[in-house]
DNA sequence: AACTCGGGGAC
DNA sequence: GTCCCAGAGTT
């Protein structure tokens, strides 16, 4: 065993946080700790965690549930797949495998929502198998520990490094707490600003040696957003609200699908509205304000204008549109729009572009 | 390879 | 406001 791993595993020792999904090894426990972990921090998750293992404490329980009511104890942490997922796994295990959890890689991995980190992280947890780990932690304690100035790793090379990496560092025994450890520092200690002075592994660590631990990693790419102009129209007609949204080129549509209509790249976005207004026979005052919003996790600037208008009353149910019943789905607990579309439709006599 | 899913925290 | 986070599935 090399120093670095048995500086490592004996931090650990000592040094581990107490959580939820630590107080045993049961399979089921550390797979759902690893779902809503993923893309959320251990803060978000412990109350979920708990309320969840309190509901459905067991693999059977969890297959024997419905989906809503799964949803529910998920309402809020994001990234709703991950619980259907988790559901329909479950009910795979339960259904073909005798609700007992594979120790096979081959056969784990092909669980709905089980890609490479989950495999390993649950595997080399639950059933010492020996298989690495690459995520946001780890990642970064990779990258100084051999001090990598010189990759990309959002690239498939960096990719294939990293794996390589982790594969090439786990030890002989204890693989499941090594893979924590490596985390777990990473999370504590290697943090984007690391506090090296407390790391117990900082004389294995390149970038530490050569004082350049605070260059690591590389900053990502960041992603270019193009600026386009856009349109959204929240139309009530009797207790009932038609969606649109047109991009520039009828490139693409949110909220709900619709007839296309472009706007031309020389056509202000205003002009456009007022073309559509006239087409659906609608009279309506264009205002002034310019601002951006951040659709869900797709962060696309959209330059908004804000609308009032009147309706006319005619010409709107159109057979191609398609028409939402508020009670349908304004409450519906899962979508960022869906919210703020409930909170426009508590006002439904406001027709609003934005 | 690029997109999409989501909410929360740090800054 | 921006960036990041115990990633996976889809196209």
């Amino acid at each position: 065993m090399s120093n670095f791993q048995r500086k490592l595993l004996k931090w650990f020792d000592s040094h581990a946080r107490e959580l939820p999904w630590r107080i045993n090894r049961d399979p089921y426990r550390i797979w759902l700790s690893e779902v809503m972990l993923q893309q959320t921090t251990v803060a978000a998750v412990i109350g979920y965690f708990d309320r969840f293992v309190t509901k459905f404490p067991t693999l059977v329980s969890l297959a024997a549930a419905e989906e809503a009511d799964v949803l529910l104890l998920w309402q809020g942490l994001g990234y709703y797949s991950r619980a259907r997922n988790l559901h329909r796994a479950a009910k795979i295990l339960v259904n073909e495998h005798n609700g007992k959890f594979p120790e096979d890689p081959e056969i784990f991995s092909k669980l709905p929502g089980i890609g490479r980190y989950m495999l390993g992280a649950i595997l080399s947890q639950a059933f010492e198998q020996r298989l690495p780990i690459v995520e946001a932690n780890t990642r970064r304690v990779y990258v100084r520990l051999l001090s990598r100035f010189d990759l990309d790793l959002d690239s498939r090379e960096g990719q294939v490094w990293l794996w390589q990496t982790a594969t090439d560092l786990l030890p002989r025994k204890r693989i499941g707490d090594f893979n924590q450890a490596l985390m777990e520092l990473g999370a504590t200690l290697c943090r984007p600003q690391p506090l090296c002075e407390e790391c117990p592994v900082s004389k294995e660590c390149l970038a530490y040696q050569s004082g350049l631990q605070d260059q690591l990693p590389l900053s990502r790419k960041k992603k270019e957003f193009e600026q386009v102009q856009t349109v959204t129209l929240v139309i009530e007609d009797q207790g009932k609200f038609l969606l649109r949204q047109i991009g520039p080129g009828g490139r693409w549509a949110r909220l709900w699908e619709f007839p296309q209509r472009t706007i031309e790249p020389e056509e202000t976005e205003a002009e456009a509205c007022r073309k559509l207004l006239e087409e659906l026979g609608i009279r309506a005052q264009i205002g002034k304000e310019i601002t951006q919003i951040r659709y869900g996790v797709t962060r696309f600037k959209i330059q908004m204008t804000a609308l009032e208008a009147e309706l006319t009353g005619r010409a709107i149910a159109r057979e191609d549109f398609r028409w939402l019943l508020p009670g349908e789905w304004a409450d519906h607990p899962l979508s960022t729009p869906m919210r703020k579309l409930a909170e426009i439709l508590r006002n439904p006599r406001q027709l609003r572009l934005f």
